[in-house]
DNA sequence: CGATAGGTTGAAAGTGATCAAACGCTGTGG
DNA sequence: CCACAGCGTTTGATCACTTTCAACCTATCG
């Protein structure tokens, strides 16, 4: 395994630092702990579609995203459901990484991105070391939790169009003047299956808040003409 | 069962000790360090039907439980949907406990309960001194979030029937004779809200699979007769 | 007992899924 | 430059399903 002389940091670990540095992750860390912590990671490209990694694949490995989104998705028996998105500082893999167990879904780059890599048989030294680094990282996936668990009951209780609200009102957006604007971050059909619907009723949804003033369409921007509408 | 007397255990520790010891999580310590854990631990008393915290509450502890189950809901405009049900071994609030805020959820014991409570002010030390500790929470978060996460892809892509098929299927079960049997953890009630459906629905859902003789009901007992037309 | 709560069953209504067709955009090859 | 194919998206009609509303049933409990 890489990561030999944790002292002295030769220089082509710069990209890796970038990496540790930028991340909410590793963040707060002192610089000195920053270093060493790159010293574990091996750096990932991808391109826009490869998969970096497949349910079932035999990895135990833990990807923290730096830049660039990718999609996790799941296949049933019933299609394929994309479970969610991630980007620039989140963490993908972890449950590989913690039990070494197999994955059971696929990440698939949606754009050019790079990843920080970190193998399960490290995983021990560098928690022991830094013990800060797994209360970030418990952080983390506690929040992820408590967002499946609000979505859970978002998607056993709501009907379609307040689905379409709440992610709208729930995603980032840009400033276009007074109003926000929200961009889809892939295609309708895709975020359709995020919302547990078919690509079908996503557009029949869009137009009904389309007609009642609520938002505006175009491609992949919607903008929020009137979010008290979307609360309803 | 475990705590057995080990001769240098204080004897009011044996209470918080019995619920260090028993817990996964912290299951594999030395006996040292659980004693030590231990010490941070206060214990908490629930009879059924008694809140441990409920949604928006100023509570910022963790949660282990160490005898009875509870149950963890989440209001909503529409209702009160039930997240999940949490048994002996398994941990509540960490997300409170972690970061500080508010939970969203609330917690109901469902029979009397005995719950292990550490303060999120002690999380660092005993993270620091305990490094392991960490791990084993990551694990257990990180597999609960991936349970909630085939369980949003199981919510939105199929139908009552199915729902309650693989819900049968991934129950823990007591074995009679030959056949597995299910016992509803709740009233049927919560058990429908669990899976996303109406009370009226599941009790269809029950009625079709004992239609086609796939199960056999007897109150809160399910038969599982015939495995195989569950997995269809 | 009557009352309350959980559960079941029936009929009606509503919603989303499905099937099918058409639109618009993009890239390709004649 | 244009015709065409392919894909994502939209729209319409139909169908299957769940929800809703209502009645009824059955235990438990004061």
């Amino acid at each position: 395994m890489q990561h030999r002389d944790l002292g002295l940091t030769p220089v082509h670990e710069s990209q890796d630092d970038l990496c540790v540095a930028r991340v909410p992750v590793f963040a707060k860390l002192p610089r000195a702990t920053q270093l060493e912590i790159a010293g574990y990671a091996r750096p990932r490209k991808l391109r826009a579609g490869e998969a970096l990694y497949r349910q079932g694949d035999a990895i135990a490995q833990l990807f923290v995203v730096h830049t660039g989104t990718s999609k996790l998705t799941q296949s049933r028996a019933d299609g394929e459901w994309l479970v969610r998105t991630v980007g620039p500082g989140e963490v993908v893999g972890e449950h590989a990484f913690l039990t070494g167990a197999r994955p059971d879904d696929t990440v698939t780059a949606l754009e050019d991105s790079q990843m920080c890599v970190f193998d399960h048989r490290d995983l021990g030294r560098i928690i022991s070391a830094h013990p800060q680094v797994a209360i970030e990282m418990l952080r983390a996936v506690s929040t992820r939790l408590q967002r499946a668990e609000r979505r859970i009951t978002a998607l056993a209780g709501t009907d379609a169009v307040t689905r379409l609200s709440d992610y709208l009102l729930g995603s980032p957006f840009a400033r276009d003047g007074e109003t926000a604007v929200v961009t889809l971050p892939m295609t309708k059909r895709e975020v359709a299956s995020y919302l547990g619907m078919t690509p079908e009723s996503f557009s029949r949804a869009l137009a009904r808040l389309t007609k009642s003033g609520a938002i505006e369409v175009d491609g992949p921007r919607i903008r929020l003409l009137d979010p008290a509408k979307l609360t309803s």
